[in-house]
Formats: structure tokens, sequence, C-alpha cells
DNA sequence: GGGTAGGTTCGATGGATGTCAAAGTGTTTC
DNA sequence: GAAACACTTTGACATCCATCGAACCTACCC
């Protein structure tokens, strides 16, 4: 049996919510891991990628569930995230893409 | 004689600090009037449309720049605010358009 | 039932952030 | 030079936020 999380309707999704949200590290690499498979997937997994503690990786999903950006469903006793593609697209097209779309520009080249 | 205010150069531009930028009511109300007006803006001009202390403002209008997202210019007494477009578009394309852009979408009904 | 595993909630803590009043800086104008 | 102007900087304050340890809660397994 699954259930899923409370988290915003498409319609009340804030964009200085969604930008906050999305502006830190931890969450942001999260983000991207989740854009990279494209799908569902499992919270663990994708949170073996950053380096904090059980509370906190807790804690920055239920930050982007209740920005509007992922779904999380309870299944067993494991979650499964999703991003909120449609939705998003729905009310800032592109958006996404621009912020989580890997670049060919590196970061920095030095200082 | 004008002269121009430190920035990040492109390059050292970071994803998270200019959503953190943007993720504020205030600095994302001063960033569309800029948008909106598509050239270099007269800063009080475009801090009219905001209702906090010239202190707050000019705090605002650091962490733009600062960010990388504007050039600021001191001409006489008066300041001069641009967005940086090409340095922006450059380094994340999409992302201004998609974030700026009003949207033909109402924020939200009611609840 | 007892044990384990995956996650959450609670409480505390240190650091970042938004805000304004007061004082300071450089510029134009009279 | 004095006054007015347009901001900025400093200092203080309240609030928010990321983080972790400890305790808790279900779900699965034997």
């Amino acid at each position: 049996m699954t259930r899923q999380l409370p988290q915003p309707s498409r319609d009340s999704i804030n964009l200085v919510t969604l930008l906050g949200a999305l502006a830190d590290p931890v969450r942001l690499t999260l983000m991207r891991a989740m854009y990279a498979r494209g799908g569902p997937a499992d919270c663990a997994e994708v949170a073996g990628g950053v380096e904090v503690s059980p509370p906190t990786v807790s804690h920055h999903y239920r930050v982007l569930r209740e920005a509007g950006l992922t779904t999380t469903t309870v299944e067993g006793r494991r979650r499964v995230v999703t991003i909120r593609h449609d939705d998003l697209e729905a009310r800032f097209p592109g958006l996404l893409a621009a912020i989580l779309t890997p670049s060919l520009v590196e970061p920095a080249p030095s200082g």
C-alpha cells in the first residue's frame, strides 16, 4: 500500500519559495540527481551522493516537497521521490531545465 | 565621470548564490522591474516600486550585484543599474527569462 | 514477539539574513 | 563654503535556517 505525503497544489506553488528551496547546495545536489534519473527515484539512493546526517536529509526532502518541487510517496518502509515536471513546466516554463541541466561550462577556472 | 562598482567575473558566478539572491520578494521585485525596462535603469526609479527603507534597498542592490546579476555604475550622485544579460545567458542559458518573464498564469486563485 | 532497517520528529545550537535608525561619504547647487 | 541630495556603512536586533544527537514510529523478517 502506498500513500502520498502532503504537497502544495499546482496553483499555489510560489516562485520565491521555490527559488529558496533550490538555493542550497545539498538540495540542489538532490534535485540534480533526481533530474538525471528522469523518473521516480529511491530517496535513500539519491541521498547517497550527499554527506549529511539522516535527519538533515529528511529535512531537505521536506523543504523540496513543501516548495512544490517534488512528490513523495511512501512504499513500505522506503520513500520514492519524483520531480513534478508537469506542474512546474505549467507554472514556470523552462525553469527546471535552466537550473538543473548540467552545463557544459565548468564552475570556475581559478579565483 | 562614472565608475563601476565591484562585481564577480562571469566565470565566478555561482548558481546557489544566484538563486539565493533571487529568493527574496524585494529583490525579485527589483529584478522584474529592471527586466521590464530592458536596459540601464535609474536605481531610485526602480526602487520606487518597493516599500522598504533606503538602507535596505541599498543592501538588496548590493546582494544582486555581488551575486553577479547586475552591474552598477555611479554617475554623479545617482546609481545606474543593469542586468548582466550576456554573462548570465552564457553561464545559465534561459534561466533569467524563465524566472523573470511575466507569466500568463496568475499566482493563485484563493487559498 | 523481538530485532533490524529506513525515516521522521523534537530540541538545541550556531550562523546567516532582512530590517531600520543613526551617522558618514561624495556630489550638485546656491 | 553651506546646504541639500542620494546613497552607503555601521551597529543592533529579531528571525530564519542548516545541522546534528536522541528518541520515536512503522514496516519487514525470523
